[in-house]
DNA sequence: CATTTACGATACGGAACCGTTTCGTATCGT
DNA sequence: ACGATACGAAACGGTTCCGTATCGTAAATG
């Protein structure tokens, strides 16, 4: 995909880099601007790259392997909690949900959840997205039981829904406008965290 | 179900109703099945319900006027907490969830949200739907605290986030297809419910 | 029966888009 | 300098869609 292989050496121009970059960074701003995934043009992202089509067509077969590439590059890695205490650990956890590495993905991901609600590769996308962050919390979960934090008895599945669900209709799909998603972590894992506390 | 106005004698003959309740219908199972608000056609709503373009031009001046009038029909009065119990009302609440009369409602709904998050005018369609059913809940929580069943001190907003969060992103969003979606109700109640009790 | 309007079907002009190709130019290795 | 390749821009044929117009037919009123 990137352009240059090691081995043969390129007889004549290479590719830019710089295009390539734009091309992603053009599709992604438009996907975050809120044009449905399949709603996007590739004469749009070729202009707002400034780049001529062929550019793109010479990099990506087609339009969903753009997107597929595009969308790679939102997969940071999830965030490592500091293994303190499961209150901090959480707090941090659900703090993090829906900001990314890239801003963006938390306007892009609205956008795409049609999609993947069809298409069952788009699906797979998300969650590949998803899960490597919901390990990190069930080990968290799992950890806080295993010290006697938690409930022995905890329904670990439904309580990161618990703590996820929340932020996640807030940020992601701005569900009340009128609440505080600054001091909202705080408050959810607190609320959470005294009815699943052990005593 | 009048589709004649009183007061005037019509003329001519008259429009078919079964035609505009189709013309909704196959509005209504497009969005279902997954199109997004702004990639379906005219021509495959025409196709779908069996009826001439012209037939549906004759009754909306375009696609947005028919999409508007289609998504309203999906707005179902919320249900009726018993007033027995905080518990049973809120478990009632949190169950319906996702289930609005019309069943597609659940599939359409995720497939708004790109378009709900750049219009301000489908932001508030959404909004409009919403509201009643979180102003029942507020209300059910209100009424909790007043009775001393729920702790004085109770973020009440915060708390139907966490109540509806859950359900919300399982129902609608599919976010873990693992977890079983007839006990969650229950679990999500218990679980926030042991922790804003009032000892 | 005559009139009036709606019906389903079909065709139309105009626009947007896709994916490809062809320009003339810019930039690399040799 | 030279050939090779990538570049941005533009045009192409083909498809899809919108909103309108035009068919012949069906269903109401008078």
């Amino acid at each position: 995909m990137t352009g240059t292989t090691d081995a043969p050496r390129s007889p004549g121009r290479p590719r830019s880099t710089r295009a390539a970059e734009a091309i992603i960074e053009a599709t992604l701003d438009l996907l975050a601007e809120g044009s449905t995934i399949e709603a996007i043009s590739m004469e749009a992202i070729a202009a707002r790259a400034g780049v001529g089509k062929a550019t793109i067509y010479r990099r990506w077969p087609g339009k969903d392997a753009l997107l597929r590439d595009a969308l790679r590059t939102l997969k940071g890695a999830p965030p490592q909690p500091t293994g303190h205490s499961v209150r901090e650990d959480l707090i941090l956890l659900v703090g993090a949900i829906g900001h990314t590495i890239d801003p963006r993905a938390a306007k892009i991901m609205p956008c795409l959840l049609p999609e993947a609600q069809r298409s069952p590769e788009h699906y797979a996308l998300c969650q590949s997205i998803i899960e490597p962050r919901r390990a990190v919390m069930r080990e968290v979960l799992r950890r806080g039981v295993r010290s006697g934090e938690l409930r022995a008895d905890l329904d670990i599945e439904v309580t990161m829904a618990m703590l996820t669900g929340p932020m996640l209709i807030q940020r992601v799909l701005n569900w009340n406008p009128d609440l505080d998603e600054t001091t909202m972590p705080e408050k959810v894992v607190d609320g959470v965290l005294t009815g699943i506390r052990a005593h």
